[in-house]
DNA sequence: TTCGACCTCGCTATTTCTGGGGAGTTAATA
DNA sequence: TATTAACTCCCCAGAAATAGCGAGGTCGAA
């Protein structure tokens, strides 16, 4: 047992920090409390730039964008499709492709298990903050088991401060679309043409247009689906 | 003070239980236990279905609902824009009609102070949990800032039994994107023209076209903004 | 090895969408 | 009260998307 640090004071810690380092700081004393061998914050934000900080081995870390992993890693696909929680024993590790990373990472020194928590914004953040380890099957559940509390406010506190961090969240925040706009987006999510939504909302399909564009407008879109895009990603419709 | 019920407990039981009746219980359970007016949980599943469990009086519950009060309630409207638990003085009360719903609020027996935690999946789905008391704004910040990590985890606890029960989520589960069609799917959210997306992707603008097609089959989609729109709202594509 | 899934390219005709205009009413806000 | 924003309607020409058909090569998995 190490741990003078509890996650209490680490938390604490990290709500007063006002630099990047911090997280980078939280994440290594949060390792010695947990003892597991690695402990890593991943976040995409609203533009989809995305930063990592934590324990894996640069090596790793390289290899991995040089290869551009994350579109094979079934942790990232995996979250990107879950809510909650998720165990990497449940992933879906069964392609051969999936598997010969699996084995790579094993050689660069992640361990065995891992465990990740998959955070999401409104404008398409998403965060997943992920503990790995090397161990038995066993002791993994009893460990996961035993801190999964702590790991998800955790993962809450590291996303509470990256949200500070990230730059472009201004410019990127758009005027809200009036109710028509909404609903003609809605409906043109959800796959219908022009002529069924105006029909759909009883007025003309000249009208409709008028709402499309100054939707377009307001998005900044170049073309309607461009659009409904981006009022899905800002979450200003749902589907 | 109550009591021999800890928050441990009630988490303890709702992870077993298997009704919907239950994450009305534990509500209520937790409303004891923290000494609250009013603890309401309110989901909105990935078809854009709404549920609502939690101890408001069922008239405000009925007025919300006739009244269609989720357009202009700022606790939506802000959480939606949100990532982190907020306060609901940190809203945006600013507005006429808003104003009129607040005062509306109260006399209905809804609290001035009140607490919400947002969390969001990964098929738009929405989940708020919601604390709301009626005291002087000192008490309130004391009470939350004391309680805010328990507060964080049971908003968690609830929403894993919600995605439980959420009814429509196999279905709506379709095929794997290509990798091209992956490629398609995104250049077009991000507003390419198709011209722009073949050469970007450097294909002929005919192959680009079958895959524009095969994705939109894959994701039962009737037309391209459709199926980008699904390709996001399943998390198959990133913008 | 065979099957399926993926990637690539081609054609034609029809329907739909986009990008410019303009104009009048109501409702809320400053 | 003046102004702003939202809602509604109209025209037109050119650009883009859709619905059919076809073909052939590669690669991984059963």
């Amino acid at each position: 047992m190490v741990a003078n640090t509890t996650v209490e004071e680490v938390l604490a810690e990290l709500e007063q920090a006002d630099t990047l380092e911090s997280i980078q700081d939280a994440i290594l004393k949060l390792r010695e409390y947990f003892q597991v061998e690695n402990m890593v914050y991943h976040w995409v934000d609203s533009a989809g730039e995305q930063y990592g900080y934590g324990t894996y081995p640069l090596e790793w870390a390289t290899r991995y964008q040089e290869q551009n992993y994350i579109r094979i890693d079934p942790v990232i696909a995996g979250c990107y499709k879950r809510f909650h929680p998720v165990d990497w024993k449940k992933l879906d590790w069964s392609s051969k492709a999936v598997r010969a990373f699996q084995a790579e990472a094993l050689e660069y020194g992640i361990g065995n298990q891992g465990y990740s928590i998959p955070i999401r914004g409104p404008n398409g953040q998403f965060a997943l903050f992920t503990v790995n380890h090397t161990c038995d099957d066993a002791d993994w559940e009893k460990f996961t088991e035993d801190n999964r509390r702590e790991l998800i406010l955790i993962a809450h506190y590291f996303n509470q401060k990256a949200l500070e961090f990230e730059p472009n969240r201004a410019p990127e925040q758009s005027q809200p679309l009036s109710p028509r706009e909404i609903d003609a987006m809605t409906l043109l999510a959800i796959g219908y043409s022009r002529a069924q939504v105006a029909e759909t909302l009883s007025i003309s399909e000249h009208t409709l247009r008028v709402y499309i564009e100054s939707a377009r407008f307001k998005l900044g879109a170049s073309n309607t689906t461009h659009a409904v895009a981006r009022a899905l990603s800002r979450g200003l419709i749902v589907v």
